[in-house]
DNA sequence: AACGGCATAAACAATG
DNA sequence: TCATTGTTTATGCCGT
């Protein structure tokens, strides 16, 4: 492979850190995000700028550029207390469910939401890896986003979601922390992201139910003491991967529009349903695993997200981000895998799947209910 | 044309 | 009693 632009050897930190295009925190966090997928992050370049050196940056206890805003997302428990690197990875575990939202620690604010929206396509990624460079999801061809005129609020938050109701009902108990949710918090959290149903005949609550007692993807669970009539709605693990695919079935927006683009360019209102035709489309191209492009998604959201747009777009238009994998990451041929479980189904594609998955719905501004206490 | 997936509607029973 | 939840059946649309 062809040196990478802005590769350059030994840039160290500690030079790049005097004029860090992003502030440390940021990096932190991606730096954060990445290894919590169980990955290693070697350096981060942004218009040239290297950052190579994250246990310096990750370790620093500074919090001087710390202006944590009201969180507008509720994140349970372990707020910024992110799991360990050598997290079990068993695809057949569940624990991954209960303690792995990537972005815990990031608090978003509705303005981070709606910042969103105006992300270009000015950042790029590029993997330092052997695997090739995910086209599918990164197109190549410039866009403009930034020029279209934005989209009429009510025309995006009152169509209806191009989604299954099975989708939606396989969203809704993703974003829940316990992955467990009764109907009715369904029903909520369905209004909650696609005000569609706020409005809506009342017999969409009828398919909810119907699909979730015809569909063998979802389970039924022992109703939690105190929760009343009904029972906690989970997703059967063995049928994720058909909801996964399912996903990638879902109609993704028109080409006019640049599905990126469109993902974030939405609604002013609720950007919420314009992210997830970016999850579907993320989703829908994950016959294989595209080693670091979750990263990309999740840096270049969190990018956006945190700091709105004005963050990409004051870089130069040639700005890029790479971020780079430790090569051994790549030796995927020297030995099958981690051997850290895996599977033999989903392999490392589900694992691409689940993290993109999680992180994005996560950015997507769901709002992830205090786990219930131990009892 | 057949088939599968999906949405929608409706009826009904169970439950709090 | 009533509202909600869960199950089942039926029907039609649409894409393959």
């Amino acid at each position: 492979m062809a040196p990478m632009r802005g590769e350059r050897g030994g840039s160290p930190a500690r030079g790049a850190r005097a004029s860090l295009p992003l502030p440390r925190r940021l990096i932190r966090q991606i730096a954060r995000h990445v290894a919590s997928s169980g990955r290693s992050l070697r350096r981060l370049e942004v218009s040239g700028k290297v950052i190579d050196n994250f246990d310096d940056i990750g370790d620093a206890s500074d919090e001087s550029d710390l202006e944590t805003p009201q969180p507008a997302v509720a994140c349970g428990g372990n707020a910024g207390n992110l799991p360990p690197a050598d997290h079990d990875d068993d695809l057949t575990s569940l624990s991954w469910l209960q303690d792995r939202n990537l972005l815990r620690g990031i608090n978003l604010t509705k303005n981070d939401m709606e910042d969103t929206k105006t992300i270009t396509s000015q950042v790029v990624m590029k993997v330092a890896s052997k695997t090739p460079p995910p086209v599918a999801r990164v197109p190549s061809p410039p866009r403009t986003p930034c020029k279209a005129p934005p989209s009429p609020p009510a025309s995006t938050t009152l169509t209806k979601p191009p989604y299954s109701f099975s989708c939606l009902i396989f969203m809704a108990i993703e974003a829940a922390p316990t992955r467990a949710l009764p109907v009715k918090e369904i029903y909520a959290w369905i209004i909650r992201h696609f005000p569609y149903f706020k409005h809506a005949p009342q017999g969409w609550k009828n398919s909810v139910r119907h699909n979730l007692s015809l569909n063998k993807c979802f389970h039924k669970v022992a109703a939690a003491p105190g929760l009343g009539k009904g029972s906690l709605w989970t997703v059967d693990p063995q049928h994720r991967s058909t909801l996964l695919q399912a996903f990638g079935r879902q109609p993704v927006p028109p080409a006019e529009s640049e599905p990126e683009a469109a993902a974030l360019d939405g609604g002013k209102n609720a950007p919420d349903p314009q992210l997830f035709p970016y999850l579907a489309r993320r989703l829908a191209a994950d016959a294989r695993p595209q080693p670091g492009a979750d990263e990309y998604l999740a840096a270049a959201t969190v990018l956006a997200m945190k700091y709105g747009p004005a963050v990409l777009d004051q870089l130069p238009p040639a700005a890029h981000l790479v971020i780079s994998r430790c090569a051994r990451d790549e030796h995927s041929y020297s030995g099958g895998g981690e051997g850290e479980g895996g599977g033999e189904g989903e392999g490392e594609g589900g694992c691409e799947e689940r993290r993109t998955a999680e992180a994005l719905l996560n950015l997507a501004g769901v709002r992830c209910e205090p786990p219930p206490a131990p009892s």
